[in-house]
Parts: structure tokens; sequence; C-alpha cells
DNA sequence: CTTGGTTTTGAACATCCGTTCAGTTAGCCA
DNA sequence: TGGCTAACTGAACGGATGTTCAAAACCAAG
């Protein structure tokens, strides 16, 4: 028997990225067999190269839709750099926080790369690290932000921010906008903006 | 012919767990294979087997070696809080920058323990975050610190810290001791202590 | 120089890996 | 209703995986 009833390319494709994405997260990409993804999706693993010309491509397609995702949802600029800031921390809290197995990816599984593609990845990183830059940098100069080294807080920033996602689970503690709240609070200090 | 000439066990044991390190590292836990290791030492992969029982108790015996140190090296508790938080930050830092190759596999390689060896790194780490935790309390108590959230801080600053590994290398822009000065700075205003 | 014990080799084990492809089936269009 | 093609199966490919173990080589002590 071939073809299993009602399946079709429209459906199959995201179920195998949704499969690669989640299995990814949880047992690293390396650890991840194709046998596995395609069980998942309830198909043979041969299926699999219809929608993917292999591993790698599987991988590097789900970090570059990330990355991509989040430039474009960056919030657009707008008002003064206190006002900026704060809309750059809600925005990434919430981002991150909603998605934390393609974070999850984005971050521990640059290594799994090519080097063509790890090229790319990191430029759309840096991208992002240099849109908060550019926030911090026009604060510093107009005095609205008092920073020791406006490259090493851009960093600190993004990996305060983004640590939210090793142990922040929905329905604990805090609410997403009690979590925005008091990271704005943690960030707003940390560039030296008084209340 | 087998056993090369002057090799002992006092040797090939810590050429092992130095190699296991280094490609873990650099590779992942997954995606190095017990023969890759074998080959860095200069031996076959059975003899692997005189100095681990597997590859899983290599990666546990790195990670608790790793938390273990961490947790000695910890500086005695003395003077106020704003004293102890300035001298944790410091040693923070200056511990990690020294060894990257062991920090990157204590924070990537959790997901690949066994559920028992995960338990044990797991509580180390928890120790660890409450030494830190417990800082910022007696400080807030006192009211040297103001924090909206205190179990959110401690998590904040252990990833701002943690995360100075991504990124700095010996020998480029800023020295260690400049760092800690910049971190401490940073930290200092995160947890609210004016200057 | 021989003996004894430690250390390492080299081959073998069963099993898994990513990937390819001829053949089979399911759903759509005429 | 029949034919066409997209979608999928199932088997096969060469090679790599962690681990075991008898045999060999080495070093040190007597």
């Amino acid at each position: 028997m071939a073809r299993t009833a009602g399946s079709h390319s429209d459906i199959t494709g995201p179920r195998i990225r949704a499969a690669a994405q989640q299995l990814f997260a949880r047992q690293g990409y390396a650890a991840v067999s194709m046998r596995q993804i395609a069980a998942e999706v309830g198909v043979q693993a041969g299926a699999l190269y219809n929608y993917t010309p292999d591993k790698q491509s599987l991988l590097y397609d789900l970090m570059v839709t990330h990355m991509e995702d989040l430039l474009r949802a960056l919030p657009e600029p707008a008002g003064r750099p206190v006002a900026r800031l704060e809309a750059f921390v809600r925005f990434h809290i919430a981002f991150h926080v909603e998605r934390p197995d393609a974070v999850f990816i984005a971050y521990m599984e640059l290594r799994n790369l090519t080097p063509e593609n790890f090229e790319i990845i990191e430029g759309l990183r840096r991208r992002y690290e240099d849109h908060l830059e550019a926030i911090l940098r026009e604060g510093a100069e107009e005095g609205a932000f008092k920073m020791a080294d406006t490259k090493v807080t851009t960093l600190a920033v993004i990996a305060m921010l983004t640590g939210v996602t090793t142990w922040f689970r929905e329905g604990g503690r805090l609410a997403v906008n009690e979590l925005q709240d008091v990271y704005w609070d943690l960030v707003r200090k940390t560039v030296g903006v008084s209340v």
C-alpha cells in the first residue's frame, strides 16, 4: 500500500516542519533521525524527501523562517529612545515566550549548520542585535541612557531577555504581561533610565 | 602492535576527558563519536572503555566536575549584600570566561543526560542560583536593593552574566578586569543600587 | 631474563544512519 | 469511467554507531 487516504502536499509539508521543530528542540538536531520525524508525521522516511532535499535544509529552513519572522515582527521605530526601548523589550518577551521551540533551536543548533548556512543565520541575528544597539546608542547620545559600554550592554540585555525562555512556562506564577512589566523594569534600570 | 610506548593510565584518562570536552563543546554530544574522541587522543575506540563505562558517563562526569568546581569556588559570604553581590559578579565573569568549553557543555547538553543524571546536575545548578537569590533577597530586605521580583531578577542576572561566554574572546577589545567592571556596573543598576 | 599485570589493539557484534528509487496507490480531471 | 500524475511505500545502499573481548604488546619488578 502506498499513499495514505486523504493526505496531500499542503498538509504533509507543514506537518513535517512542525514535527522536526518539536523533535529538534527536545532532543537536538544530531540526535533526531529522519525516520523519527517521519514516524511522528505517520509516513515513511523516504516521503520526507518530497519536501526537503536533505536533513540539513530542514534545520536551516526552520532557523531562517524563525529569524525572518523575528525581524519582520520588530516594532516600527517611533518616538523617543525610551519609548522605543520599552516597545522592544515588550515585543521581545512576547515573541520569544510564544515560540519556545523555535527559539531553542535558533540558539542551540547554530553549530549544526553548514558554514554557508551559518553565515546567513548569523547575519540575521546580527541585524536584530544592531536594531537594539541603535536604540541604545541614540538614547545614550541624547543623554536619556547612561551606560559604561553600549555594545556590551546590548548583548547583556539580549541575553537577559532571551534567558526568559529557559524557565518561563505559560500558566505559571506570572502572566505574560506581568513578565513584560518585570523585564521592562529590569532593562530600564540596566540602561540607566531613572523613574 | 598494541600499547604505544610510554603511555599510562594517569596520562590517558585526563587526555580522554580533555578531548571529549573540546569535541562535545564544538560539535555537540550527539554529533561526536567514540572513535572521534579516541582518534584525538591517539588510541583505538576500545581503549576508552578502560576509563569510562560508556559515552553517557563521559558527558555526566564533565558536567558534574564543572558544577562542583563552580560551587566550590564560590566566594565565601562576607560583608554587606552590595559587597557580596559585587564579589559574586566578578567571580562569575572570571570563572566562566576561563572555561568556555565546560560552560558551553553545561548549558547545551542538559537534554542529552539520562533523567537521573539530569536531576543531579539540575540540583547543582539550582544551588548556584539559590546562592545569588539569597544575596538579592537579603539586600532587598535591608533596603539596599530595589527589585520588582527577586526570583526573576536572579534568573535575569545569571542569564546576563553567562551570556558573556557567547561573545567574549581573550585578547579582544576588553580585558577580563574591564569586563568585570562593565558587568558589575550593569548588575548594580539592575538590582537598583544607586552610585 | 623471565614473569605478571596493565594497557591497548583490532576485529567483530547488532543496529542504526541519511538517502535513493522502482513500484504502487489515491485522488482529480476529462 | 478511465487515465494521469502527484504522493507515498518498502526495500535497499554503503557506511557509521556504541560496545565487547580475546589476543597482543608493553613496562616494571624479581
